[in-house]
DNA sequence: TCGAGTGTTATCCC
DNA sequence: GGGGATAACACTCG
């Protein structure tokens, strides 16, 4: 579930909570929970103290005081972190958790996951990147992100664009349900070729994505408890503002036309024939 | 009982 | 060999 607005919140969250914190004991409960690219096992960060929690795309990493030591998150699809009191009872999908030390203060840090198609990894860090994640593109909030390479990027795919906007080797932090409120936005039909596309067309999706994804980001920083971060449909998602996305068969609120869903990619696709026209 | 739904990647194919 | 397409991974809900 979680794309980058989520994954975002999650980090915000994190950070507020974690930062500066002592990782006194980390325990697995899961074979699953950890990548098989983990350099290293949980234990590796015993006695860590958590820098920083950074992020690109749909990946988090917290930084270690112990120099190129970072232990990188996915979420997966139902991957979610929480913030429990020490001797809480341990949820049925807790994967892992960690017991930390903030100042006199004892909590845990508990990694849960339904679905388990998320995980933890420890691995090295090559100039402030975790190496196993170097392939994923900067996302669009990255400083660094380069409009117009990706733009040029896009134009060189031969591929349907809605695809190309899913290609984490792009651009980072999109996902199917982003991708299709920003097509939305932008007026443009999933199943168009990228190629075809004009850098007019293809900047203005880069807009939509950057838009679509800021307000998201704004109406999850609001549904935020203190004590846990959440990322699950209930207060990730914002279903209210979706405008295609899980709408099939509703009208479009720009033109009143029904809302389609077709698929291709394994997945469903929701757009409106009348404002984002084939062709 | 079974399909849908989420993201990433291994692996196939051209 | 590069890039695109597809299936697999696990689990819950309707």
């Amino acid at each position: 579930m979680p794309e980058l607005p989520e994954v975002e919140s999650v980090r915000l969250g994190l950070q507020e909570h974690i930062r500066g914190a002592k990782i006194v004991r980390a325990l697995q409960f899961h074979p699953r929970a950890l990548s098989p690219e983990s350099i290293a096992p949980l234990a590796a960060i015993d006695d860590c103290k958590i820098t920083s929690v950074n992020r690109r795309g749909k990946f988090l990493w917290f930084v270690m005081d112990k120099k190129p030591l970072a232990l990188v998150a996915h979420l997966g699809m139902s991957g979610q972190f929480r913030i429990d009191d020490v001797g809480q009872s341990r949820h049925a999908h807790c994967r892992a958790r960690f017991r930390m030390k903030q100042g006199r203060g004892e909590f845990l840090l508990s990694f849960h996951d339904q679905r388990t198609f998320g995980w933890l990894r420890v691995d090295e860090l090559i100039k402030g990147t975790p190496a196993s994640i170097s392939h994923i593109a900067l996302d669009p909030f990255d400083e660094k992100f380069d409009r117009k390479a990706v733009i040029t990027k896009l134009k060189g795919k031969r591929t349907e664009i809605k695809r190309a906007l899913l290609d984490q080797s792009v651009m980072s932090g999109v996902g199917n349900i982003y991708a299709d409120e920003a097509l939305w936005r932008a007026r443009i039909h999933p199943r168009k070729l990228a190629e075809k596309l004009s850098e007019k067309e293809l900047a203005t999706i880069l807009t939509s994505v950057k838009r679509v994804m800021k307000s998201a980001l704004k109406a999850g920083g609001t549904s935020f408890d203190d004590l846990y971060t959440n990322v699950n449909g209930e207060s990730g998602y914002f279903e209210n503002s979706l405008e295609v996305y899980g709408r099939e068969d509703e009208d479009c609120s720009r033109c009143g036309h029904l809302i389609k869903r077709i698929k291709f990619t394994n997945r469903s696709s929701h757009f409106c024939p009348h404002c984002q026209p084939r062709r």
